[in-house]
Parts: C-alpha cells; sequence; structure tokens
DNA sequence: GATGAATGAGCCTTCATTCAT
DNA sequence: CATGAATGAAGGCTCATTCAT
C-alpha cells in the first residue's frame, strides 16, 4: 500500500523528468510520448493515464521547472540585501543570476517557450507571470532599498533592475549560442563584472 | 518571354513568404507543407521542386528574412556616424534598433532560432554568424569611432555595444510577452530613451 | 485471458495472408499497405506494430508461403521410397510435384522472386536455398537409392533429379501462361506421364 | 532536315534502350521516368511525346527486346538442320540456346514478364506467342525431320522440343539466380552436354 | 518536336490517443 | 492503475502526367 502510493508518485515523477528532458532534447511537437515513456521506464498509456494528453503534460513539466527556476532566483537575488562591499555583493549576485540564466533546464524552458508561444500562450504566464516577473520585482525591491540606504543613485528601482538584467544577459544568448554552447565560468564571471561595472557607473551613488 | 522566368521566380518567393509566415505562425514541426503551399499558391510538389526538402526551405526562408534584418538593422546603426547632439542620435539609433527588434518577423525568427536550434545547429550560423554578430561588430566600431572623436568615453568598444544592445532589449522579451503583444510604439520610444541614459551615465564623455 | 493471444496471432496471421495475397495480385510496388490491412481487417498501423514496414513484411509473407512450399514438395518426394512399380509410382509423385508447381501461391511465389530479385536479392534465400535446393537434393537421395536398389541406372543422381524436374516443369510457365490460367487436371497429367516416359527411357534400369 | 529526321529516330532508339535498361535494373514499378530519360539523355516530356504514358513504353521496349530474343534463338535452333555428328550438332545447337536463356536481357525479359503479367496480360502474348511458342515450334520441325531422316526415334515432335528444352533450361534458374549471377561458359557446355546425352538416350535412333 | 516547370493523386510511415485485460 | 495492442488521422515525399514556351 504505501508502497505502491509511492511507486505512484515515483512514476509520476519519473515520468515529469523524462518530459521534460525529451522535450528539451527534440523540442515538443518532435518530442514522441513514447519515448517519453521509455525514458521514464513506464508503458505510453501510463503516461496518458497520469497527465491526460501531452499538452497537459508539457505544461505539468513547464510549472516544475519553473518553480524551480524561481527558487533559484530568488535565491540569488535576497542575498542582495546583506552588508559587505555592494560592488562586490553585485558581482557575485549578478554571476549567481546568470549561471540560473546558464542552466541547462533554463535554457531548455525558454527554447520552448520560445517555440511554443503560439500554440500554447498560457506557457508565458508560467514562466514570465510566475517566475520572470517576480525576480524582476524582487530584484527592484533590493535596488530600492539600496537607493533608500544611499548606496544607489535613486532612480525608478524597477527601470534600474531591468537594466541591470539586461546588462548581465544580453550576450547571454550569443556567448552561449541558445544554450548549444557551454559558457566557461570565468567568462561568465568576466560578463558579470563588466556589467556590474556599468552598472555601478550609472546607477552607483554619487 | 521574361514571363515564365518571371513565374517562376515570383513561386519561389511566393513560397519563400508562405513558408516563413506558416513556420512563424505553427512552428517548423507543426507546419504542414500542405499548408504552406496552399499559402503560396502552388502545389506541394512546385515547393518540393524549388527546395527539395523540407528542411531546406526553412534554412532558404531563414536566409531570406535573416538578409533583410541584416539590412534593417545595418541601415539603423549607420546612422550612428553623423554630426549632432549625441543623445538624440542615440536615441533615434536605439529607437530603430528596438524597431528592428520588435518586427514581428524579428520575433518570428528568434524565435524559431530558439525553437530549432536543437535540431539544426547550423541556423545559428545564419542568424549569428551573418546578423547578429555583424551588427554587433558595426555598432561597436560607430561607438569607437566616437570615443575617438571625445564624444564617449575611451573603453572596450564591444563591450560598450554589447550593454548598449542589453540595455535596448532586455526588457523587450517580457514586454513583448515574446512577440505575441505589440508595444505601442510610445512605450518603445521610452524604453529607447532610458536605455540610453543609462548608457550615457555610464559611457558619456567626462 | 488466451483469447488476447489468439487474437494477436489471428491478426498477424490474418496479416500474412493478406499481404500474400495482395502482393502477388498487384506486386510488390504497386501494393498499398493500406489494400492489405483492410484486406486484412486491421488498421494500417496494426500492420507496422507487427511488421516494422513493407519490405519486412514480404520477407515474413515469403518465409510463410515458402515453408508451405516446402512442406508439400517434400512430402511428394518422399512417396517414392515405397514399394509398388516404378512408372506407377514415378508417375504420381511427378503429378503430385507439378500439382505444387501449379499452385497458386507457387505462381505467385515465383512470380514475386523473379520481380523483386534485383530489388530483395535475400529472397533467393528463402526461396530457393530453403525450398527448392532441398526439394531437389532429398528427390536426388530418392533416385540415388533407386538406382541402389537396381530400379534405375546408376548416374549421377543429382543429375538425374535436374533432369527429371525439368522434364516435369519444363512446358509448365508456357503451359500455365505464368499462372494466369489454369491447367486442367488431365493435362497435368498427361504432362507427368510423358515426363516420366521419357525419364524411364533415360534412366531406366538395363 | 535529314539530320533531324536522324536525330529522332536516334533518340526514339536511345529511349527504348534506356527504357529497357531501367526497367530491367530496378523493375517496372519502380522504375522512374525520369531516371529513363536522365538515362536516354532527353527532357521527360521527350518520353511522352514519342511514347504517351508509361505502360506503352513497357510495351514497346518488351517487343524490341523479344524480337531480337526471336532473331537469336531461331538462328541458334535452324543450324539443327545441317549434317555431322548429330550429338555434336545437337550440343551446340543446345549451348546456343542456353546461352540465349541466359543472355542478360532475357533474363530480364523474363522477369518482368513474370512481375507484371498479372497487370499487363498482353505482355504474355508478346513474349510468348511470338517468340516461346514460335521457337518451340520450329525446334518441333527439326526434330521432325530429324526424326524422318531416321537420326531420332520417331515421337510426337513437340513432345520432344519440350524434353528438350526442360532439360537444357531446367537448372538455369537456379543456377543462374534468376539472372543475378553469371553462370561460367564451361558450367552452361557441362549443362548442354549432360540435357543432349539424356535426350539422345531417351530419344536416339534406335 | 523538345523542354522546364507545375501538378494532383497516392503511398509509406508516424504518432497521439484509446481500449481491453 | 499499469500495460500491450490497436487505431485513425495526418504528414513528408514521389511520380506519372500535362502545359506553356
Amino acid at each position: 500500500m504505501g508502497t505502491t502510493a509511492r511507486g505512484r508518485i515515483d512514476k509520476r515523477a519519473a515520468i515529469l523528468d523524462a518530459a521534460y528532458t525529451v522535450f528539451a532534447r527534440e523540442g515538443y511537437a518532435q518530442a514522441g510520448v513514447d519515448v517519453i515513456a521509455a525514458e521514464a521506464g513506464v508503458a505510453k498509456a501510463t503516461v496518458y493515464n497520469h497527465f491526460g494528453d501531452k499538452e497537459t503534460l508539457l505544461r505539468a513539466a513547464f510549472e516544475a521547472v519553473a518553480a524551480d527556476a524561481l527558487a533559484r532566483n530568488m535565491a540569488a537575488v535576497e542575498r542582495l540585501a546583506g552588508p559587505g562591499d555592494l560592488r562586490t555583493i553585485l558581482e557575485e549576485v549578478g554571476y549567481d543570476l546568470i549561471r540560473c540564466y546558464c542552466d541547462a533546464k533554463s535554457w531548455a524552458l525558454r527554447r520552448m517557450l520560445a517555440a511554443e508561444v503560439g500554440q500554447f500562450p498560457d506557457l508565458l504566464d508560467i514562466v514570465q507571470g510566475r517566475v520572470a516577473d517576480r525576480v524582476m520585482e524582487s530584484l527592484a525591491d533590493r535596488l530600492a532599498r539600496l537607493a533608500l540606504a544611499g548606496r544607489l543613485r535613486a532612480t525608478d528601482p524597477l527601470l534600474a533592475a531591468e537594466h541591470l538584467s539586461g546588462l548581465l544577459t544580453g550576450s547571454l544568448d550569443r556567448r552561449g549560442r541558445y544554450g548549444t554552447r557551454d559558457i566557461p565560468e570565468d567568462e561568465l564571471y568576466d560578463v558579470a563584472r563588466a556589467a556590474v561595472d556599468t552598472f555601478l557607473q550609472a546607477f552607483g551613488a554619487e
């Protein structure tokens, strides 16, 4: 009994994992439900028992990954509160955010979103509404507190957040070739440092 | 006489147009060649006579759109040379670049690239190698000349170009919902102005 | 319980049967898998579930018919062992072999083999290696025993078998118009009798 | 003018040749008219200008090859009239007939006939009516004359012809693997000698 | 009469989905 | 609930044939 319930949950998780892996690897349309089932180690019909149809499976997989991405981005942003040298902190947070952006699952999330936004516009709500917007708001909050504390120039904090974000990620699609190339760690750090440098030039106190 | 050749060329162009439209609307995998043929007003076999297979058709459509995008981006960047108030010029150029970025075909180009880069890595060479990189280099060239002329702070021009670009486009995916929402013109202008403002704060002379 | 397995086996057999019928009637290339599926009373995809592709289906159908033909030819040849008047026995065996040769499925087998040997050379191994050669060897064996028993002239038994076979079947392609005409039973018997007559004239003891 | 007519005839012959080559190589159904046209060095439409459709082209090619085969078989049979040692003559004629049978074009003719007799029964009339039957009748004629001359036992000459033919060709399908293997010359000669030996044993005078 | 381009029908194969066990 | 088998609706591609030059 407990075993069964466990088995059931395990299977569900295995399917979700397999689905995301296969969707990310082959794209939603090209991904076969047989392949997902095989990768999850279950029968094809079991996938349907759990998720009803392929579209629902996509959404479920999206939600799982989006939740994970949200948590990791939030954790990065929240470190902006602490004391210490502002440039150093910003560089660390920036680097962490870049790392989140360049995570394989994040690349896949954005690629799949771009691919399917036309067919499934509600995926945007999952990714943007539940993740990107919240992260951006949170970042703006922290920057606002820094401005209040006199450590940054006082401006529209949302704009500052957008610009920091743009400086950090603006070159990553090109550098990472849309997720098909792994950017070396030190290159990532250079990107973060340069972005923070420009950001502080523009938004630094005084 | 010329009619035949014209007719042939017209059909080829019509197919390319239709292909891009349908690919952009439905995604590469979901797009049916029959639909493309119907939209182009030709028989399905004619599509195959011209392009051999669906994949080649995708590449050809990509190349056509990429060439167009290149031309329009280049035209925008080249205006950076002229005389006049630097902020004003930058705002205009920035606005034009944003307009290029937000063109329906450009959205589609990036979405399709993201969607299919896993299956067709060479699309990256078309879009990035032939367009994005060149535009960025060209932008860096112009910024370098402005720095030489003492109108900008002297720094790595490629970095400056990347940062300007990041500031301009960093928020557009979110604002434009990956191309599914039309951003009003004045919002675009605000974005350009804010980006240029931050850019000049960071890279302005003095 | 058994019903499912039965059903599966039934379907497989039905598909094989239908495939052979349709292949024989229309030729491999012209035969549509939909037609085969319809004739078998299953969905087209079921054919592919069982056999993977059309080529494999052809081979499977060949093998089934070849196995059947082998059994029937062997049964005929094995009767050559018994006692009794040699001429009578030879005539009966000869007649049976001719009947095997003129069976509708045998005509089709040879026709399809001839038709497709260029594209699928391994069909030859199925038909010739597993059937024709074995029957010929078996026939040679029996003739050898008859020679040993002094009932036939002692010669190369394989040659004798080939010649008996040639005498029996040499005129059948013409008479049966490659399987498109049914040869009357008594004509078949005449052919057998004449062949045996010539055979005994050449290979009879004394 | 003369040049044009010549060119026209040349093209027609080239198409017929190419058609037979391609039909023989790939089979009627698999053979593409484009391929035939390419092999003939003309445009596809030219093939249609000359022959109307693929079926007619097949018939025309058949007729050309059948006429050639008839001529060569007849030439072989006619040598049966001459003086000289009967066994020697029979062996030579038998060998020649076997050579005709094993000619690449003859294999192809029979293979294609077998393949398409179901769809185009009239091909049988071309091959059998115009060639096989006539050759057999002609052979029977010669054997009858030999019997009249006391050099062969007097029997039904048509039967004798059929049996000689069966002895000669009975093993060739197997030996030549339906035309996919070249039988060495000396093996062919052995076959002829053995067939004639058995034939004379059965039908020799006295 | 010869050609290049266009066509429409058809065919093999795949795949999301359902059903019976 | 998990599974193996079955299905129907497409979809990419080919090819015999026709048309305009």
